[in-house]
DNA sequence: GGAATGACTTGCCTTTACCTTG
DNA sequence: CAAGGTAAAGGCAAGTCATTCC
């Protein structure tokens, strides 16, 4: 409450105020949730109030009993939350220093938070040094405009009738509304944003949105997307490229899916992390110019924090053993050096590259050596004899033979010519055509059969087997803490399934061996054993540069590394995790600057800087990927700077129809109102070329970052996506949460995640009950309204002192007296108004996915703000899996403003 | 300057764990 | 308790981006 609440609330406010109606999209009946709509926002004040308020009970004791820690006051935090973290991980940015003081004290504190309260105290202490609070976001306050996504600003397709068609999503909506807000934030700003979001409202929509706000330009991404979802698994045909996605479920969607709406806003991924923070410190000077004091005060805070940290490491150390925790800490101390040369690239300015002093882990496990089963496969109908490792590729193959792959000549070329180099070149299996790979399907049906078949205790039985077997392998002790690890089994052999139409589908993916393995470990540990006997690791390093704890060569790509890392809930990860949510919302405070400069330069003389300016543009309005180039032996997808002139057609007088396959071959496909010069430059980038040219001849992401580097220490193009993500949920949450009880609050929740995952175009295919699980909700819902018709009767009936009717199964009813009856009447109604928004979200979220943005895109600090300002238990909103992730976000003040 | 390398993050799908219902 | 659903975990493929190499 204290600090934060200034400058965020008030920014968000302002412009819902002035919206009132608008949030833009509603527009789009998709829109469903009640929640969602509002117009009226709430101001942002709720964050007072909130807390006071305190809610009705059961929220809190929720909040208190789930939570681990449960630290008192919050509700939310939970065990983790210590604030040191946090503040270490700033480090990042700012000084080198503290880093190995930032270890220490991270350690401890992360270690007490988990289990006791104690850890409040402590970490608060760490962190206040500052005297900050945490939030630091308080440059965030003025940006308001700023901050909001591009989208906002433009309405994309929202308002447009087309788009608005296009998207049946719900969430779409539309219009956007742009307007911008600009309110406080700073002149350049407020101004730089204005301009698109006038342009586009005044254009587009016009007005409709003219006050819109800001906010709601946000949102309007959502709206417009929706659609794309729908579509785009499908997809792979329809763009033109073609190509399509996972082998077999792809084809959904097409059809439906028109264009949907524009999606807007940018985005602009996140992370990254590590190493930046390095430079950052000196740059940031510069970037503060425009930033705000948020910065500042954050690098304050982080400088601040590590200090404490130090201390606490050590403690960490000692504590080692404990199971739990997965304390963090981290840092960077400087250990010595790598020995490898590595160690000398790292270090730029500031914390040089080391990413741990100590490192002690077991290795990794290996997959159990094949089995043979002797089951014969036949091969143009007669029984083959094969050897144990030819019969592993057979069998292989016959798991497959019920998916969409093996109709697919790639896959079936790559398999066929993987295997005949065991088979030999006299074997009698000569083609795929003629085999017959029933035999063992059917045997491997029924393992799997007999495996489900297995009692209780048999599972458990193999199951507490499989866990006395790895769980050696399953945590690694950095810098004396325990931490968890990722991916400690080695992938075992099987055929390479590429997603969307990839070259090397169906290619062999050989086994690993120790022979394959570079392990990774502190020079004072014991070296892991291999646990193969009589095999040994290929190498075994000691670089405390890097986070991996070993390697092989991708088998299907020798070029490429497969890594064993901690896992998500490890410090090192949270660590980076927090910085690159700092790099975010270090991008506020230059978006305007940004914003302003790039309008500026879509009609600028030299090409290359207009094509600059345009991605840029196209990069934060609709959160598009940066776009690598890709190798011919991958699938054929793209990102902003590999876009083909066919995947962007431009259709008078500013709708730009965008559709291609984008990372894993997901389409992309989106209708959005640009501005007038974004829309000419399009047009002169086009023309002349084929459909297969690059649409930005001039431009590659190491050019277009190299850019961007200018504007703002540390930028690249995946920090949109992070910032218009965290800033829309930011957003939609202050503006739309109004009271309620807890699921009407989540409720708002999820429809501001809905939108981020539509803004990201994160997708997900249908799954295969889904009409029969709605079919069911249906049926329920008529079985309850029936249920009331009765009651209805029975309650005219008792009034009149005459028994109810029998039931529809024969049955005598016993006999209620009319209060009952009416009270019973209300719990059904109650019941059915809850199935039908169950049922319209379902509908609403059936090719949306909102995982990935949870765990990728919202700075976590957001969400736990918002439950402790609004009482709702963390644990709503975070699964177990995020609560350790996020442990670094759980002391957030509640006044937090992305 | 551009390709290659290397290290990490991001993302969809499948499998597993867990819960509810008949 | 089996069947069915769903959410969480796990698996890996596929991106991003910095740095090094040539």
């Amino acid at each position: 409450m204290e600090n934060g609440s200034d400058s965020e609330d008030d920014k968000p406010l302002v412009f819902k105020r002035s919206n009132p109606s608008v949030k833009q999209n509603h527009v789009k009946p998709d829109v469903k949730k009640s929640s969602m709509q509002k117009p009226d926002g709430k101001s942002g004040r709720q964050v007072s109030d909130v807390r006071s308020p305190n809610g009705n009970g059961h929220d809190s004791n929720i909040q208190k009993g789930k939570t681990v820690p449960s630290t008192k006051g919050s509700p939310v935090l939970s065990p983790l939350a210590s604030p040191k973290v946090s503040s270490s991980s700033s480090k990042g940015s700012q000084v080198k220093p503290p880093v190995a003081s930032t270890k220490a004290s991270t350690s401890g504190a992360d270690k007490s938070r988990q289990h006791f309260q104690q850890n409040k105290t402590a970490t608060v202490k760490s962190e206040k040094p500052s005297g900050k609070p945490k939030d630091e976001p308080d440059s965030g306050s003025e940006d308001s405009d700023d901050d909001k996504p591009l989208n906002s600003r433009l309405p994309v397709g929202g308002s447009k009738g087309s788009i608005s068609e296009v998207n049946k999503r719900p969430g779409s909506s539309g219009p956007a509304s742009s307007a911008k807000p600009e309110i406080g934030v700073k002149e350049e700003d407020s101004e730089d944003d204005i301009p698109l979001s006038h342009k586009f409202k005044q254009k587009s929509n016009a007005g409709e949105s003219s006050n819109a706000y800001d906010s709601e330009d946000v949102k309007p991404f959502a709206s417009k997307h929706q659609q794309n979802g729908t579509s785009a698994r499908d997809n792979v045909k329809n763009p033109s490229p073609a190509l399509n996605k996972r082998p077999s479920a792809e084809v959904k969607c097409s059809g439906q899916s028109p264009v949907k709406k524009a999606k807007h806003t940018a985005a602009s991924t996140p992370v990254n992390g590590k190493k930046v923070p390095v430079r950052a410190e000196p740059k940031k000077e510069d970037d503060d110019s425009d930033d705000d004091n948020a910065t500042i005060s954050q690098r304050v805070k982080k400088t601040v924090t590590p200090v404490s940290k130090t201390s606490d490491k050590k403690k960490a150390a000692v504590s080692v053993s404990s199971s739990l925790n997965k304390v963090n800490k981290n840092s960077k101390k400087i250990t010595k050096s790598t020995q490898f040369s590595k160690s000398l690239k790292v270090p730029p300015g500031s914390g040089e590259g080391q990413k741990w002093t100590t490192l002690v882990h077991n290795g990794v496990i290996f997959p159990p050596p094949y089995k043979p089963h002797g089951v014969k496969m036949l091969y143009k109908g007669k029984p083959v004899d094969l050897t144990p490792e030819q019969e592993e590729v057979a069998t292989m193959i016959a798991v497959m033979q019920d998916t969409e792959y093996m109709t697919k000549p790639v896959f079936r070329e790559n398999v066929m010519n993987d295997w005949k180099k065991l088979l030999g070149r006299n074997h009698v299996i000569k083609n795929l055509d003629d085999c017959d790979f029933t035999p063992i399907y059917e045997w491997h049906q029924s393992e799997k059969e007999k495996k489900k078949q297995m009692s209780t205790e048999e599972k458990k039985a193999m199951k507490e087997e499989k866990l006395k077997q790895e769980e050696k392998y399953m945590w690694a002790i950095v810098d004396g803490v325990k931490e968890k690890v990722g991916n400690f089994r080695v992938e075992p052999p099987g055929l390479f399934r590429g997603r969307g139409e990839h070259p090397k589908m169906g290619k062999l993916k050989k086994r690993i061996h120790p022979s394959d393995i570079t392990i990774n470990i502190g020079e004072d540990g014991p070296i892991p054993e291999c646990p193969i006997p009589g095999e040994s690791w290929k190498e075994v390093r000691h670089d405390n540069t890097v986070t991996w704890l070993a390697y092989w060569l991708d088998p299907i790509n020798m070029k490429e590394f497969k890594y064993v890392f901690l896992a998500a809930s490890s410090s090192l990860k949270g660590q980076s995790d927090k910085e690159k949510y700092e790099k975010a919302r270090k991008l506020k405070g230059h978006i305007a600057g940004i914003r302003k400069a790039y309008t500026k330069d879509f009609a600028n003389k030299d090409v290359t800087k207009r094509q600059i300016a345009v991605a840029t543009y196209l990069i934060d309005k609709l959160a598009l990927r940066a776009g690598n180039e890709k190798d011919d032996d991958e699938a054929d997808t793209v990102g902003c700077c590999t876009l083909k002139v066919e995947n962007v057609e431009p259709s008078p007088p500013n709708i730009l129809k965008l559709d291609f396959l984008g990372k894993d071959s997901i389409r992309y496909q989106n209708e959005v109102e640009v501005e007038i010069p974004v829309f000419k430059a399009i047009q002169q980038f086009r023309s002349g070329k084929e459909g297969s040219d690059n649409l930005f001849d001039k431009l590659d992401t190491t050019k277009l970052n190299a850019h961007l580097k200018e504007l703002m220490p540390g930028l690249s193009a995946k920090v949109f996506r992070t910032y218009n993500a965290s800033i829309t949920l930011d957003d939609m949450l202050n503006k739309e949460t109004k009271g309620g009880d807890i699921s009407q609050k989540v409720a708002v929740y999820q429809h501001a995640n809905k939108e981020v995952a539509i803004i990201c175009n994160h997708q997900r295919t249908v799954s295969k009950s889904h009409s029969t699980q709605m079919l069911r909700l249906d049926e329920k819902i008529k079985e309850l309204r029936d249920l009331i018709e009765e009651l209805k009767t029975d309650l005219s009936r008792a009034k009149k002192g005459k028994p109810p009717l029998k039931g529809s199964d024969g049955k005598t009813k016993r006999n209620m007296n009319p209060e009952s009856l009416e009270k019973k009447i209300a719990q059904t109604n109650a019941k059915i108004e809850k199935m039908e928004r169950d049922k319209e979200i379902k509908e609403d979220l059936k090719t949306v996915a909102l995982g990935t943005s949870k765990i990728n895109y919202l700075d976590p600090r957001i969400t736990v703000a918002w439950c402790k300002r609004y009482e709702v238990p963390i644990e709503k909103m975070f699964n177990k899996s995020l609560l350790a992730k996020f442990a670094w976000a759980m002391d957030v003040e509640p006044t937090f403003r992305f």
